[in-house]
RNA sequence: GCGCCGGUCGUAUAGUGGCAAUUACACGAGACUGUAAAUCUUGCGGCUUCGGCCUUCGGGGGUUCGAGUCCCUCCCGGCGCA
């Protein structure tokens, strides 16, 4: 019999973590988080990482195991969480995947296996000055079966795709591996206007909490601004108030419209994973609490 | 009361006689081969057998082969003078 993980996803601001901790105090677990923000070190208020406190001495693993200042892919995450299974699993105890970046619990799931090729800025600083045009011929030269299902107007998969082909000599096709693991996935979703009121307040509590700060710090310490930028919402909104771009207020009303424009775009994701089985967060403890017996035998 | 400016898809805008009509934002739908909180695509008057058909630019009337665009009038808003 295969080990059973469980795995608690869904869009931001659904008490994914706190759920998590609940689930893993029940089942004598550990979690992994699958957050491609998190895992960076200092990147706590704006990417919404769990407290010490409320880890309520749960081990997590995963959170920060990045400088910000460098490159982190999902091959990287995928190997660390492996690792990290493979550790929990030895212990005896259960591992909990915890997290809303669709692409990184599935590079686990999936079992995918992706080439590791090493950032090569030498090369993106020349090709962001090419047209996606340009750069979908060259990547039709060096890898026709990666330009066929390209998305051929997307510079950043494009450069991605050369960067790749040139390093091995093309794009190699993805791999889903055989599934070493039995998922339990729990998905936490709630209605419309609960979750952007939930939204709104979390983020007022950031930001008094000493979220633009944190930002300022992060810059400091010299993460660029572009860098800040490229991380999105907290990071970028934060980013461009502190260069005095926008004002505070602007910055507010920003972030509340795209954070929900990222809850879309995780929905969207979620949505093509029909083993998702969902919950409202306010239903899911009760059932925590049933499933104890029948999780050591079955399936809940 | 007089004068001026203005009223166009949710909002802001373009359009001064010739194809349902620009652009941005919002909103909706979606992609995801590896930077994923990023990045990208797409719909947005209605219907459609995808060829088209119908209804639209404050209301009404008029000029014209043809009007968002010109004229008259009414309504509404802003500014100026009384």
């Amino acid at each position: 019999m295969k080990p059973k993980i469980i795995v608690v996803l869904g869009p931001t601001a659904t008490g994914k973590s706190d759920i998590a901790v609940q689930i893993a105090k029940k089942f004598n677990g550990e979690i992994i988080s699958a957050d491609s923000r998190q895992v960076f070190k200092g990147m706590d208020l704006g990417s919404g990482k769990i407290t010490k406190k409320e880890m309520l001495g749960i081990p997590h693993h995963l959170l920060d195991i990045a400088n910000p200042k460098n490159f982190f892919s999902v091959v990287e995450y995928k190997e660390l969480a492996e690792k990290a299974i493979e550790k929990i699993l030895a212990k005896g105890k259960m591992p909990i995947i915890c997290g809303g970046t669709g692409f990184y619990i599935d590079s686990i799931v999936k079992n995918i296996t992706l080439p590791e090729v090493k950032l090569n800025q030498k090369l993106r600083n020349k090709l962001e000055k090419y047209s996606a045009e340009k750069l979908f011929e060259i990547l039709e030269k060096l890898s026709p079966a990666r330009a066929k299902n390209i998305d051929r107007k997307n510079k950043v998969r494009l450069i991605r795709a050369i960067e790749i082909a040139k390093s091995l000599g093309n794009v190699p096709e993805i791999i889903e591996g055989p599934k070493k693991y039995d998922f339990i996935i729990i998905g936490l979703d709630a209605k419309d206007n609960v979750l952007k009121e939930r939204i709104e307040k979390r983020l007022l509590k950031r930001i008094k909490l000493g979220m633009i700060n944190e930002v300022s710090r992060l810059h400091k310490q010299g993460v660029s601004w572009k860098r800040l930028e490229s991380f999105g919402l907290e990071y970028r909104q934060t980013a461009l108030f502190l260069q005095k771009k926008i004002t505070k207020a602007e910055m507010i009303e920003n972030l509340k419209r795209e954070i929900w424009h990222f809850v879309k775009r995780q929905r969207t994701w979620f949505k093509r994973n029909k083993n998702i089985k969902w919950f409202e967060p306010k239903q899911i403890l009760p059932i925590i609490k049933q499933v104890k017996i029948s999780l050591n035998k079955k399936v809940c």
